[in-house]
Parts: structure tokens; C-alpha cells; sequence
DNA sequence: GCCGTTTTCGGCCCGACTGTTTTCAGTCG
């Protein structure tokens, strides 16, 4: 069974364990253990193989046997059981906001309710109200979270979170009573998907802050507001929290708001172990006596001058440790012994390699995207239209394909342009792992983009895999890049199965270098393999995938997911110069 | 179920808000 698959199942374990009234730890062990599944970096067979699976942190010896048995038979005992003890309803249920293991189970055991339909019933009749515990407030946020669920538990492409987020966190700054504001969560993190938005705010007067942003345009619902922390529902699901503390306590909320929560279980076992105790409210001694009846703000706080990220870091020996990296990973090791790498940033890069024109499937013309880039300061632009297999976008066979080059060497030639245009293609990967256009001609372009676009359900991974060593193996004899590697389309399709490490350590063999496709759809390769494939010698290439002229604005969001993956501008191929790259590829 | 510079048991991160209570359980992050 593919690693992934047993990681969902981790994670399903852990839910119906949570519908039992299992012991919370029990149920935290396999959520971790299924985190730093998801996150190993090692081959999970040669664990297998070798008994180490134990010594990864999080994966003890129940865990280790039951990650085993699956990738092995593809079947767990204790997991079919245990979904057979537990209707399928109630799962649904767990997407109700408010609604959690704890009372789906009492309205399951009371009134045997075991679907969604049966709970509205149940709300409906009255029997709901008339629990102890129960109301008339739960039996409405039940019927609207029941009416409103699949928006509600949707998740939201980090594109579109950052969008609602940046005017909203602007209009935030700009209100008098705020002294500092930013925006925290996984959005800060770059996660390719976003559940909610949360804004942390320093101000002493809470309350007209609170009072706006309760009171925006376009809210659904006001599901919270309190004197530090209100909640709302915007139009189309998307939920977004504020919290307000004081100046002093800004960076504590920032960063136990920004995560994730496997990084901030770290950081807080690492402030015990130097006799503190940290949370949202600052740095406290251990020991310390809280005053409960005092707000947690006024609790005095264990090291003075905390007032940036940095400072709160340092206090416990760390360097700065950035965002994107806050995965619960080894980031904590690497910043205790000042080993975290320099990060590509935005301003690195200096040009792309996978962007269409209208000759294909884009809109804009070859000049209006070559004027495109220049006026982004590029200073090449490599065009990439689909090959003829990809007929459904139009896609240049032999004689297009090389009257756009020709088009291409005119347009350079001209001066028209400051920025270079190279010539390549987006070479389709048949089913049988052969090119749709030969080699010989394929070998008069720049570079080219090998992508698979056709035939990607119903195929083994051993079958996709070879696929793609299939397509290695063409007699291509200019630079290639493997294109979004998965095919994966965030919270619409996922990725094709297919064994990554072998294909990586091939692209590695070969000095075939893989895209990181920058398109806030794909986000593939996923920044969850560049560490590894980066350290196996693998060159990225970070590529918007333009389809018009507002199409290279995507580089942001791939930039984001390099970053995750622990990319430095050494192992990105478009952070070179243009000369460099003439050079290397051999052109005049 | 995991983990160990107080190790094989007994902890396990910590606090805000809501709704239904009259001191707190459940949920959420």
C-alpha cells in the first residue's frame, strides 16, 4: 500500500478512535505518528525491512507493526473492526462546527441517531433540545452547521486565502486603536491549503477592534467574540479568527498562532526543559504561581525584551527559524546548532521555463508575454506550448512547433525584447512511457518540459513509475525538466500513484531536472519531497505554468512551496543568470 | 500509544469561548 494511503488511514484511526471515547493520548500517538509518517524522508521499506521504523521520533511499536502490515498486505485487522464498530454517519457529523466526538457519541448512545438525516430529524422533533447538556442555541448551530457543512469544512487553495487575507489584514493596520498586526496560521506557513485565516493584533482597546471586524461586509456569522479572540464566517465557508493582546504579548500569540502544532508541542517541551512554560501569553518560570483570578497578560513573564520572533527564539537558543519552516520537522535541531539554510527568495529568481501562448491553450501572444517579462525584469522567458498528443489544447505538432521556434529566433534577434526567449515544448508522455514527438526534433529546441497529461487513472504506481523512467530513457539529447509530477490539482484530483523516490533518484542519475509547478492548483512536485530530492542532487526548476501575462504572478506561491522544502537559490536552476545558463547549456 | 539528562510508569501543551450551567464540559486551535 503507497505510503499516503496509510497515512489517511492513521488519521482515520485516529478519528474513530475519538468517536469511541478513546484516551486523548491514544488518539494524539496516531495523529503524530501518521504526521511523521507523511514527513520521513527515508525509504519506508528499507525501514521496514531493517526494524527501524521504531526509531523514528513519533512511531513507537504498535504503530511501527501496524505501518508495516499495511504497506505490506494492504490490510489492518484492527482498523476493519474498528470501522465496522463505528456507523459511518457520525464521521459526517465531525464537520459540524461545535459539533465534536464527545456529543455526536451521547446524541448516538441517547437517541441512536446514526446519520445526518436522522440528526435534522432529531433537532427538528425536539429530542435534541430536550438532552441535558443540549439547547436551544445547539439545536440551531446543529441545523445550520448541517446545511452549511461541505462549505464549512472546505479547505481553501493558499492563493485564494491570501487574497481574502492581505486587504483584510491592510484595512486591520489601518484602524487607530492598532499598534502592530499580522496575519498567523498556516497561510503564514505557506501551506498549499488553508483552512482558516488568523490575525493576531497587539492593541490595548480590544473592543472597536473587535466591534469592526465583527461588523465587516460580507460576513455570514459571528460563530465567537470575546474580549481577546471573535470568529466569523465569511461568504463561501471560509472562517476567519481575530485575536487582540497586548503589545507585549504580540509575539508569543504570533507565534503560537502561526504553528504548526507538532512545532509548537516541540517549542513548549523545550521551554520545560529549561524551567519555563510557554504559551500564546508569553515565557513564564515553571514554577511560577498563576494568579487565576489575574488576566494571563498580567502574568509576569520570565525573560524581558521579548519583542520580536527572533527574541522569542533566542530566549530558548534557537535562531530565527522562518515561517515555512514551522513543520514540527528537525527545524528545532538545526537552529539549536545554527545550521537552518538560507531560503530562495522571491527576488532570486530571474526568469521561467514553463509558460504557454496562444499557440496552444494559453491566451496572450508570444510578444505579450515576452513584454510581460521584461516588465517583470526578467531576463529570460522560456515558452512551453503542449505537444499534438495534447489535442484538447491545442497542442503544436512537428512543423507549429518548429515554425514558433524560428518565430522565437526572430523575436530574439530583433532586440525587441530585452528579456531572452528560449525555445522549448511541453512534450507529452504517452501511456507507454514514449514522447509524442520525435527525438530528432525534440532536439532542435532549447530545453524541453516532459509532462504527462493523458491516461492518469487506473494506473498501477509500478506502471506510472516506468512510465516516467520510459521517458528518461527517449533519445533526447537537449536539458529536460519533468513537469508537475504528480498531475495532482489541490482539493479536485489527486496526484497519480507513482514510486517519486525511484523517479527522483533517476531524474538525480540523469541531471534531469524537476519542476516545481508553481500554479496555486498544483504546488508539484510536493514541498514535502524537494529536501531529499534536493540532497539526491536533483535541480529544481520553479515554473508558473503562465497561461497569460497575469499567469507569472504564481511564481509567489511556488517560492512559498520551495521555501517549505528547504530550498536554498543554489538549488533552483531559474535563480541563474542568463549567461550562466547559455553556458551550461551550450548556447551562444 | 509514545517517550525517557527525575526511563519501563506516569506523564503527555495550554488557554479562550460557547452554551448550558450555577461551576463546568465540550470544542477548537
Amino acid at each position: 500500500m503507497e505510503r499516503a494511503q496509510i497515512v489517511e488511514i492513521l488519521e482515520e484511526i485516529a478519528v474513530l478512535l475519538e468517536l469511541k471515547g478513546e484516551n486523548a493520548f491514544k488518539i494524539r500517538a496516531y495523529q503524530s505518528g501518521a504526521r511523521a509518517l507523511e514527513s520521513l524522508e527515508n525509504d519506508l521499506d528499507a525501514l521496514i525491512e531493517a526494524n527501524e521504523l521504531v526509531k523514528v521520533s513519533g512511531i513507537g511499536k504498535a504503530l511501527a507493526e501496524k505501518i508495516a502490515t499495511l504497506r505490506q498486505t494492504g490490510e489492518l485487522e484492527f482498523y476493519d473492526k474498528l470501522k465496522e464498530s463505528i456507523p459511518p454517519g457520525l464521521l459526517d457529523m465531525l464537520d459540524i462546527p461545535g459539533f465534536g466526538p464527545k456529543k455526536i457519541r451521547k446524541i448516538h448512545d441517547e437517541l441512536g441517531v446514526e446519520t445526518l438525516d436522522q440528526l435534522t430529524e432529531a433537532c427538528k422533533d425536539g429530542r435534541i433540545e430536550a438532552l441535558p447538556g443540549f439547547g436551544k442555541k445547539s439545536v440551531e448551530n446543529l441545523l445550520r452547521g448541517i446545511a452549511n457543512r461541505e462549505a464549512y469544512s472546505r479547505r481553501h487553495l493558499w492563493w485564494n486565502a491570501a487574497k481574502v487575507a492581505s486587504p483584510m489584514l491592510e484595512q486591520i493596520r489601518a484602524l487607530p486603536e492598532v499598534i502592530r498586526a499580522e496575519a498567523a496560521g498556516s497561510l503564514r506557513r505557506g501551506r498549499e491549503t488553508v483552512g482558516d485565516l488568523d490575525f493576531i493584533v497587539a492593541s490595548d482597546q480590544p473592543a472597536p477592534i473587535m466591534d469592526w471586524f465583527c461588523s465587516q461586509d460580507g460576513i455570514e456569522e459571528v460563530s465567537a467574540k470575546g474580549e481577546t479572540k471573535s470568529s466569523i464566517r465569511m461568504q463561501g465557508g471560509l472562517q476567519a479568527d481575530l485575536r487582540v493582546v497586548p503589545d507585549s504579548r504580540f509575539v508569543f500569540a504570533l507565534h503560537h498562532f502561526t504553528g504548526s502544532k507538532d512545532h509548537n508541542v516541540k517549542m513548549r517541551q523545550r521551554a520545560l526543559a529549561r524551567g519555563y512554560s510557554l504559551s500564546e501569553w508569553g515565557l513564564f518560570d515553571k514554577d511560577s504561581e498563576r494568579d487565576a483570578t489575574a488576566p494571563q497578560w498580567q502574568r509576569p513573564l520570565a525573560v524581558d525584551g521579548v519583542q520580536t520572533e527572533a527574541d522569542l527564539f533566542n530566549a530558548l537558543e534557537l535562531e530565527w527559524i522562518v515561517p515555512e519552516l514551522r513543520e514540527g520537522l528537525d527545524e528545532l535541531e538545526l537552529a539549536e546548532k545554527g545550521r537552518l539554510p538560507e531560503l530562495i527568495e522571491e527576488t532570486h529568481i530571474r526568469g521561467s521555463f514553463h509558460n504557454h501562448t496562444n499557440a496552444s491553450d494559453g491566451n496572450a501572444t508570444l510578444e505579450e508575454m515576452a513584454a510581460a517579462a521584461d516588465a517583470l525584469g526578467w531576463e529570460y522567458l522560456g515558452i512551453a506550448d503542449h505537444s499534438k498528443a495534447s489535442f484538447q489544447a491545442n497542442g503544436l505538432d512537428e512543423t507549429r512547433l518548429l515554425k514558433q521556434v524560428e518565430q522565437i529566433r526572430e523575436l530574439n534577434a530583433s532586440g525587441k525584447f530585452k528579456v531572452h526567449v528560449f525555445a522549448g515544448c511541453e512534450v507529452d508522455i504517452l501511456k507507454d512511457g514514449s514522447l509524442d514527438l520525435d527525438a530528432d526534433v525534440i532536439n532542435q529546441l532549447d530545453y524541453c518540459v516532459l509532462s504527462v497529461h493523458s491516461s492518469m487513472t487506473g494506473n498501477s504506481e509500478a506502471a506510472m513509475t516506468e512510465r516516467f523512467l520510459k521517458a528518461l530513457d527517449a533519445p533526447v539529447t537537449i536539458p529536460r525538466m519533468l513537469g508537475h509530477l504528480s498531475g495532482r490539482l489541490l482539493l479536485r484530483r489527486e496526484g497519480y500513484a507513482i514510486d517519486t523516490r525511484r523517479v527522483v533518484e533517476e531524474a538525480a542519475r540523469q541531471q534531469v531536472m524537476i519542476e516545481l509547478n508553481a500554479n496555486p492548483h498544483r504546488l508539484d512536485m510536493d514541498w514535502r519531497h524537494w529536501r531529499a530530492a534536493a540532497e539526491a542532487g536533483v535541480l529544481c526548476v520553479i515554473n508558473p505554468d503562465a497561461h497569460n501575462t497575469n499567469g507569472f504572478d504564481y511564481i509567489r506561491a511556488g517560492i512559498l512551496s520551495a521555501r517549505k522544502g528547504w530550498l536554498t537559490p543554489d538549488k533552483v536552476f531559474n535563480t541563474r543568470s542568463l549567461a550562466e545558463i547559455k553556458t551550461v547549456w551550450n548556447l551562444s
